[in-house]
DNA sequence: CGCGACGTTGATTTGCCTCAACGATTGTGG
DNA sequence: CCACAATCGTTGAGGCAAATCAACGTCGCG
């Protein structure tokens, strides 16, 4: 069952008691993703926070040149979502697209309050994993202004050596910034 | 008195009580600093979360060839802290320094716990400025990928006018990606 | 099979860096 | 209160990392 992966992340971070799972459960909807599928798109207003349970996904938007910008990637046991539109309830800049054929879960903002008000403990849950996030994000930053492209290339593929099978490298390429030409003569120097 | 600041701040997010008030207060301890003294420095342990109540902050690091990169402003009514330090208590990478005099109200992380449990609308505070910090953070992604160090440095100064003057440009400059230098030449260019 | 999606390779260009030298301003100790 | 040192900003020359553009190979799929 999907959500008994989310109920196992929820855990790692907050204890909940079969009473609290239960009252979660409800809130809960799950979604079947084809490859290349879209839950989003630039102009929607992002209603969910989606939790992705097997899967990949991207988000992203289009630049004025034409080009596809990644910001960031979800798998297994990441949650996504475009947070600005979500917390203003006004149309998206971004994009959210399924790589692979994806299973999440949706927790609906409307509904969100609610629960939190039930379950006390997800508010937490959700404190943690945003803070965990931002940092991470923040280190992100640190990457981008101090490493050249090619040391932004090796850390990435020494730290998610799975991941990187799993996404086309013109899609790594963008997510690292800069462009596929680039990264392609990287792998040929390298002989990777 | 600093910490009505902080209130007023806590309030536009979420309605707190008065006896609520009262539970919070004696968490927040008062810090003054003085121009360019640090509150945190690389290798230390991040121990609290910090609010500018006036002033102006930054957080930043010592690249391999011994430049200083920012990451991070924080002026009046912003949190800053090195949330990976603090929350895994483990040394960190980055320094906290005013830019100009400066007071905050330090959090202890070792009883911010506490101070949840007793006042949990404090949980779904944080969860709601780390929501809006993370999200920021996105954007600001989306700007660094796609738009050139003249359009950061234009974006930027529309978006902030008034703090471009509160700090020296070569942090500006570091903050934004790029050389002190470059957006000297920026400057001459414009007639700013 | 044929087309579209993805990756490669080379030639050329460019945005920004680095280094170095030089004003202007601020602040501090004698 | 002045002298001198930091600190901060400016300007120019030269260089490099990575972009752009274009053409071509290859694979998988409808």
């Amino acid at each position: 069952m999907a959500s008994e992966n989310l109920l196992i992340h929820i855990r790692k971070f907050v204890p909940l008691s079969k009473t609290e799972e239960e009252l979660l459960l409800p809130y809960l909807k799950n979604i079947s993703l084809k490859k290349k599928e879209h839950i989003l798109k630039e102009g929607q207003i992002c209603t969910a926070n989606y939790f992705v349970v097997k899967g990949c996904m991207r988000m992203y938007f289009i630049t004025e040149q034409g080009t596809e910008q990644i910001v960031q990637f979800a798998i297994d046991n990441w949650w996504l979502a475009d947070l600005m539109s979500l917390d203003a309830q006004k149309p998206s800049q971004f994009n959210i697209q399924a790589i692979e054929a994806t299973e999440v879960i949706a927790l609906d903002k409307n509904i969100q309050e609610e629960l939190f008000t039930k379950v006390p403990k997800m508010e937490r849950y959700f404190r943690i994993i945003l803070q965990k996030a931002f940092a991470a994000s923040v280190m992100r930053f640190r990457y981008i202004f101090t490493q050249s492209g090619e040391e932004r290339f090796h850390h990435f593929i020494t730290s998610f050596p799975d991941f990187v099978q799993r996404v086309p490298q013109y899609m790594l390429a963008s997510y690292l910034g800069f462009s596929a030409e680039f990264l392609s003569k990287l792998r040929a120097k390298k002989n990777i």
